[in-house]
DNA sequence: GGCAATTTATGATGCAGATCATACTTTATA
DNA sequence: TATAAAGTATGATCTGCATCATAAATTGCC
């Protein structure tokens, strides 16, 4: 995995805390972010503060390339939410790993597909659905490659910034759920049935 | 353009009628589909039959190609919106394409991406912003490489299948956006000023 | 050029989810 | 092991846009 081929080949790590911002919108992109370990969001934040969180990363993950490859300012802001380790690659590098790197462009283009049918998918749903129907398909995507009694490292107001609705309306939403059996509830969180 | 190089390889070309469908949702993929000339609209469509418009095609461009490329069935419709000329470009086609045309995947990486912007611009409205904003973001995004004077080849309808609102709500919109000299209307077409 | 179909227009009413307020529970941290 | 902070919970009220109804303007087509 490219993490792995990074490290073997000397790439610095960079450490951010819980709550570091790694990029803002407007910047002009330099590097391409690939997480070692942790856990990043990106989020977008428009003219009243609200937040709309467009993904989160995970270790051996990367972001920030279709910025860079288009040579357009970042529109969102990326955050580690928790301790995290990160590897920046800069611009010719990453050109590099795509040239050479064999394999690794295909493996490009499927990484963006993948987060286009996601994207497809909650437009979808934030266009047309209900807010009980986004909260059980965001859950469900969430859960998608879970193990059964597993739970989600997701808050509810989390859940809230992805699908475009309030911590409250997810709350009410979460409890109706599990009292349908949907999901269960274990300390609040979320897991898996 | 790759059109013109799939032309002079002698790859066949497809006509469709409007309103012909090119695919539908959980099919599996075969192609990817090259437009000669035409439009077609990708759309997805709930249980209660409210079309979403994912993404509008014109000549030159093409689809298809994320579903192909994860062995995934597709999400949404492709339909013709008047009479089309498409190439259709079989996996391993397509796949040589990748490796063999010079540039053609970071041309494809780029489009990936542009979509990507796209969707999240319009992800970030549709969570947080209230409709005026929606249709503002909406046209000026449709307007963006448009010269003064051009007019909008969208309808109402389809202005709000793409911002997740009602007809009505869009035609109110507009008008105001109109009365405020924001946009113009020349016999209820939107016109760029 | 005339008729049908599509698109635009406008008013009246209803409702899902936002907003506001307030409290309880779980988790972090000093 | 306190105590603060973050997250979950629940009720009451308010509102932007959907929905419904009905008509006028524009476009397509034989």
């Amino acid at each position: 995995m490219t993490v792995k081929y990074l490290l073997e080949n000397n790439f610095k790590v960079t450490s951010y805390k819980k709550g570091e911002v790694i990029y803002e919108p407007d910047m002009h992109p330099k590097a391409v972010y690939f997480i070692k370990s942790g856990r990043v969001k990106m989020v977008t934040v428009n003219d009243d503060g609200k937040e709309f969180i467009q993904g989160i990363f995970k270790a051996s993950e990367y972001f920030g390339e279709p910025a860079l490859l288009l040579n357009k300012p970042y529109l969102a802001y990326t955050i580690a939410t928790q301790d995290t380790e990160i590897i920046p690659v800069r611009k010719e590098e990453f050109l590099k790993l795509i040239e050479d790197l064999k394999g690794f462009s295909m493996k490009l283009i499927q990484t963006l597909s993948n987060r286009l049918f996601y994207k497809s998918m909650m437009l979808e749903e934030l266009a047309n659905e209900q807010a009980e129907h986004r909260i059980r398909t965001l859950i469900s995507y969430l859960f998608k490659d879970a193990a059964q009694g597993e739970e989600l490292k997701i808050t509810r107001q989390q859940l809230a910034d992805m699908s475009g609705l309030r911590v409250e309306t997810v709350i009410r939403i979460v409890k109706k759920l599990a009292s349908q059996q949907e999901i269960k509830l274990m300390k609040g969180k979320v897991v898996k049935l």
